[in-house]
DNA sequence: TCTGGGGTCCTAGGACCC
DNA sequence: TCTGGGGTCCTAGGACCC
């Protein structure tokens, strides 16, 4: 009953808030100050991922009671496809819908929306259209008059966001019907290949299949970022952070059992302006400072003189390698893997960076990386948040990422 | 104490290969 | 009477999703 944001730690913003907050004004994306404004008695709430993951894992735990075609699309969306399943339940996939929401309110505390439809973007848009704790049903024959009430701004959230929005009603194109009848050859001249989608989506039309819970789609890159606690020009600092990201980054890597080539840098300056630069070598690593080295080398290369105080660095690693164990030429590569692999042991038993690079510790006894602030805490906080279940929960969720749905 | 962090996909241009 | 056509790979930038 309180107005209740969700948020980071440090600088942050709002990623999610209560009906409550919301009553206010509130809205995602927003900063604490900026809510404050709004209600002054807000109340943030600083946001724990293992447990939203564990209870992911959960809800994804009572979907599966009816059928393996479940398609996690995010944290807390799934797509279902009850096109075989339906007919043992008297009630069809209304039945089924009603059983999950019953299910999700009895084990967890849950509430949810539900789309039913005949495909999974009017299944995502249905699902939207009563929150929370709505069922919204679109049977096959009312999909032309169910679109036909639709404003292309109700299409957000299928690939449609509000850039393109714009650019529909700047084209005349104003609702989900208008964009469905719309010339395929307006569409392709404006969006190229796109065009055949959006006219498409316009019309409620859908055929991508509900993948399998336990079909895994690659991982196509691995990638950390972060902004300092304070903009800094000092070249220590960001370097610090920067290794710490890469760590991070490779831990993940070898955790998939993955391998890669390009490094990509990412900064943000305090301005705002972003600079982006990929570099890919020939050879496959997941080893932090190898990872660190390439992406330092991007930027002395390219951002030195600095133009202005750093906001953000990050760092990913993409043209990924499945991960095979690799036949070493050399001795030394192979007793660096071992020695990766036992860093990994020991920070997967005792928290991230119980173990890391000499160059982290010096930064931090030196207080390079306190003179930015947070960042002492940041590098022992998933210690203390009892690492060993919620992080293998999260690793098992990365696994099995999804796209986008039928049923939602 | 203005503006997070994790991703995917598409486009367009250039280098390079035969 | 200058410089085709088929590819692949790499890079940069941007839209979009949660």
């Amino acid at each position: 009953g309180k107005p209740i944001v969700v948020c980071g730690e440090g600088r942050t913003v709002i990623v999610t808030s209560s009906y409550e907050a919301r009553a206010y004004g509130i809205k995602t994306g927003m900063t604490l100050p900026e809510a404050r404004k709004l209600c002054p008695f807000v109340v943030p709430v600083v946001g724990n991922l293992d447990k939203y993951v564990d209870t992911s894992l959960r809800i994804h735990k009572i979907m599966l009671d009816f059928t393996d075609l479940v398609e996690v699309f995010s944290i807390d969306e799934c797509f279902m496809d009850v096109t075989d399943v339906e007919k043992f339940y008297r009630g069809g996939a209304l039945e089924i819908a009603q059983k999950i929401k019953d299910r999700m309110r009895a084990e967890l505390g849950l509430t949810c929306s539900v789309g039913l439809a005949p495909n999974k973007v009017v299944a995502k848009i249905a699902a939207k259209l009563k929150k929370p704790d709505g069922l919204t049903e679109v049977k096959m024959a009312d999909v032309p008059a169910f679109m036909e009430k639709l404003s292309v701004d109700q299409l957000q959230g299928v690939g449609i966001g509000s850039k393109l929005a714009y650019k529909f009603k700047m084209l005349g194109i104003n609702t989900a019907k208008e964009l469905g009848e719309a010339p395929i050859a307006l569409l392709t001249g404006n969006f190229g290949i796109m065009g055949h989608f959006y006219k498409a989506v316009g019309m409620g039309k859908d055929n991508s299949e509900v993948r399998n819970y336990y079909d895994k789609t690659p991982v196509k890159s691995v990638g950390h970022s972060h902004t300092m606690a304070a903009d800094t020009y000092d070249k220590a600092v960001i370097k610090s952070y920067l290794l710490m990201l890469c760590e991070k980054t490779a831990a993940r890597m070898r955790e998939y059992g993955l391998l890669g080539r390009t490094v990509h840098l990412l900064v943000r300056f305090g301005d705002f302006d972003f600079f982006g630069k990929q570099m890919t070598l020939r050879h496959y690593f997941n080893n932090g400072s190898e990872i660190c080295g390439h992406a330092w080398k991007i930027f002395t290369t390219s951002l030195l003189p600095l133009k202005g105080p750093v906001r953000l660095v990050g760092v990913s690693v993409s043209n990924l390698s499945g991960g095979d164990k690799q036949q070493y030429l050399f001795d030394d590569m192979q007793k660096k893997e071992m020695l990766m692999e036992t860093v990994d042991e020991i920070n997967a038993k005792y928290g991230q960076f119980t173990v890391k690079p000499a160059a982290l510790i010096i930064a931090e006894e030196f207080g390079i990386l306190e003179r930015c602030g947070l960042i002492g805490k940041y590098l022992w906080q998933d210690r203390e948040r009892a690492p060993s279940g919620g992080m293998r929960a999260a690793a098992e969720m990365k696994r099995r990422p999804g796209e986008g749905g039928a049923s939602q």
